[in-house]
DNA sequence: TCATTTTTTTAGACGAGTCTAAAAATAATA
DNA sequence: TATTATTTTTAGACTCGTCTAAAAAAATGA
């Protein structure tokens, strides 16, 4: 069906229109550590099979087709993650790039019977929804902690990086999914955020609640 | 670590290995579906990396390294078959092409975690032995059907055909693992073999008595 | 043994996916 | 608006794994 080059780019481009409604080269050869010449050489050939809409010097925008094929990959990355920490007892840190692997296993009934056999989980071990198998899912409604104002609050629900480092830098604090925070103080020399949580007081960088995602 | 393409031809020469000592660049081809030339390339990048031994026109062997990759990958193999039957209830005619994919995810901790959620099972659904972590199996000690006598008889303990086609034949005829049988009679005119099952009779072609294993 | 057949290797090409360097188009700014 | 800076595309090359066609080596057998 589609290689494995072309479903990585396809991923990227879904995730990159989220936040852009066209979606530029150099976004793209970022986001997959390679060339924008690169980057166009693989447009051109995406463009050929329908699966993005796409004119020279236009960026780009997925297809009906290829946000299809794009969903299908997250969702395969997400119930893989799913599977190797419910079943296998990874922890969130762990999973990503073992999953990055498998989310090019080809077979949909093998994915159905996977979601079948976990209960249909409809959040991976980071929070991300999980689309069912027509692609359906709800979409996070979740802020990060930056967009807070003082005193407000809410409780943990995802994450904006998903790299290991980050993952057990959160662990280590206690920050991890369900938990809920409250904003003290946000000091104005750095931005530096002063949390309540569980009766203790922890303090996180600018950075940290940028990618630390609250549901309010 | 290896490319899909080399693991493939690994996995291949040990396979071939186990009935000719030294392996010909037709037979790998033939197994394969690719052509002699294209096998001829691999070999000499394979022993660049010094996996196998190969000098030109002589056949390929495994190094120790290139027999460690390999039962590695068949140990992949077995244990997502395993886990596609019992966890997820496929049959054991469908289970072969997922496991051809899923056998390079790369992760050992992985498999290792699977083969632990699974209870460390012995032999993968069509009876083939599964290597431990550390590459250990018992080698199948077993003899198609057509090389018994009239009157022996056995358990049906596995198949040499991986097929769809044949397995489902097998299914219908009731000759699946674990099943007693005994040779009644062969019938000297095309090798028919008629056993006896479950107090019932039934013939098989010596085509199908090739390919099916009985432990004695 | 010597000619013929078979097997294996080499030579040269191709597509997929990538790269660097340079050109073209677009965006930013003086 | 004209010039500069940035972004994007093109041109040409490379690796990997494959192919066909042809040459070389080995096996067969008259
Ligand atoms: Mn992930
Ligand atoms: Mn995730
Ligand atoms: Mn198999
Ligand atoms: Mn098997």
């Amino acid at each position: 069906m589609n290689t494995l080059a072309e479903e990585n780019y396809l991923k990227a481009i879904y995730k990159l229109a989220s936040l852009t409604e066209n979606v530029s080269t150099n976004q793209i050869a970022a986001s997959l550590e390679t060339k924008a010449s690169s980057v166009t050489d693989m447009l051109r050939k995406l463009s050929d099979k329908t699966l993005i809409n796409y004119t020279r010097y236009q960026g780009v925008s997925l297809t009906e087709a290829g946000e299809k094929v794009a969903i299908n990959i997250i969702r395969k990355h997400r119930l893989w993650e799913y599977f190797l920490v419910e079943k296998l007892n990874f922890k969130w840190d762990e999973v990503h790039d073992m999953a990055e692997e498998m989310e090019h296993i080809s077979s949909n009934e093998l994915i159905d019977r996977l979601d079948e056999f976990m209960g249909f989980p409809k959040r991976d071990p980071h929070g991300d929804p999980i689309p069912d198998c027509n692609g359906q899912f709800k979409t996070n409604d979740l802020k990060p902690i930056s967009a807070l104002a003082v005193s407000a609050g809410g409780i943990i629900s995802g994450v904006r990086d998903h790299t290991s480092v980050f993952l057990q830098y959160l662990e280590k604090q206690g920050l991890i999914i369900g938990k809920k925070i409250m904003i003290k103080e946000v000091i104005s020399y750095d931005n530096t955020v002063v949390l309540q949580m569980d009766n203790k007081t922890l303090q996180i960088s600018r950075e940290v609640a940028n990618n630390l995602l609250i549901a309010i």
